[in-house]
DNA sequence: CACATTTGTTAGTCTCATCTAACGATGATT
DNA sequence: AATCATCGTTAGATGAGACTAACAAATGTG
């Protein structure tokens, strides 16, 4: 989707913003950066990096002499350090507080650390802020069902009666669609499927806090047709039993 | 920066994604599709419109009869949604979660709806699912000064004496990297500057639980010289006493 | 020192997404 | 029915970022 963007972030292309980043990370890690590494890193070829080279050249963003070491001048390091700080914080977020695995949260943030808006990041820095304080939030996120990671204690969705706190046990008041009948109505709480079939249900729209209106409902093998954010959907039962609703007050 | 992918999530280029978007989106909205609303609403002239058109139809995501109404297949539909829901999924995280306003909450999902990979939005819906049942965290968020929004009671950082929960207001054990000297280390805990000063601030990568030393600190007006993730940095005092830190136990 | 290997550059090509300009086709107006 | 405005398509150009192939420079080895 595009929205008209008010705010000019940077006026540097991505790929420009990588070779910046990685000239930065080489020159920390090896004293030095050469054409061959930055190739390595960028997974491109030699011929590529010459080209990019001259254009941060030309944007005075690296000290650039024709086959030389590069260095990054001081607008080109404050525009690397800019870049992998997003980085850092984008990698902390999917892996301390989502719970990722530490490369999936690394291969995540590289693909957003250059659209991250400056508001974006000052309200995640809070909410990092926020969270060093009331570090009993993650820890509540870690030990639910719903949070738990691959490896952890209660993992693949397995709940725990011990898991007061969330509450997120199935009680009275939490029922699948699967039990709906035509024509109500109801707000998804909490989507139980795992793996592929998980993320069939969220690819079709099937979100916490979404209503999802019973069109038809088919008793035994039929499937169940529900109207979710506008679109008909068709889902079997077996399927629809993974999704939790609660019925509106 | 760029990791190796492991997974493929789209074998479509962000482009034309955001035009099976659109499509899908004025088809709801309207009923139909035409070239010259795509055109207005991705913000490009029609004959670009045209062509994506035609790569869209070899690729079997829209039925495309030349000087006809646009419709989705059903392959189509389904990645359209796919995407949209990401872009939900991602305003919802930066509007409910991290508080941003609408627009800019919508602005910044465009820009990262195309990449969010199948494990991140599993791992964000869990969180949602986590923060419906503990919607209490949000609002200890949100009435944190730091969490505060523009416009809320304890905005601007105003730190306020009743927000027990968080325990955000200074306190003994809260110091500014001013007071610090040279060769001690701490790690930083907020950056109580706001606007201009707190984004500069943070993209020399000053984040939260970042470890800071100070190299030299002069008296006075002389500047502070401390390092923050392997980057010499000069500071300003009135620049270094809004940046909080605790010491190391 | 001469030669081979490694490293970097240049030239030319490709694809993608965009543009402008010109041209068809459709439908509305008088 | 003739004309005109709107809408869509085609053709051709541009700029970015990648590639291959060929060449040039630097570095090591016998």
């Amino acid at each position: 989707m595009i929205l008209t963007s008010s705010t000019a972030p940077s006026l540097m292309s991505e790929p420009l913003e990588d070779y910046l980043e990685t000239i930065y990370l080489l020159v920390q890690e090896h004293g030095f950066a050469r054409v061959k590494d930055i190739a390595k890193a960028r997974d491109v070829k030699a011929a590529t990096v010459s080209i990019a080279l001259r254009k941060l050249d030309e944007a005075r963003l690296v000290n650039y002499v024709r086959r030389e070491y590069i260095g990054l001048t001081t607008k080109g390091e404050e525009a690397a350090r800019r870049i992998l700080t997003r980085h850092r914080l984008l990698t902390r977020f999917f892996e301390e507080v989502l719970g990722m695995p530490a490369h999936a949260a690394g291969e995540q943030a590289c693909a957003m650390e250059h659209v991250l808006t400056d508001e974006a990041m000052d309200r995640m820095v809070r909410f990092f802020e926020f969270l060093g304080t009331c570090p009993s939030v993650l820890k509540a996120f870690g030990q639910c069902p719903v949070g738990a990671r691959p490896g952890d204690e209660h993992s693949c969705g397995a709940y725990s009666p011990e898991c007061a706190r969330c509450s997120l046990n199935p009680k009275e008041s939490s029922m699948s669609i699967a039990s709906m009948k035509p024509g109500q109505s109801a707000i998804v709480t909490q989507i139980t499927a795992t793996g592929a079939l998980r993320q069939r249900l969220l690819d079709m729209g099937i979100l916490p806090e979404t209503a999802i209106d019973v069109e038809r409902s088919g008793p035994g093998g039929h499937p169940l047709w529900i109207r979710c954010q506008g679109a008909r959907l068709a889902l079997r039962r077996a399927e629809a039993s993974n999704i939790l609703v609660r019925r509106p007050a």
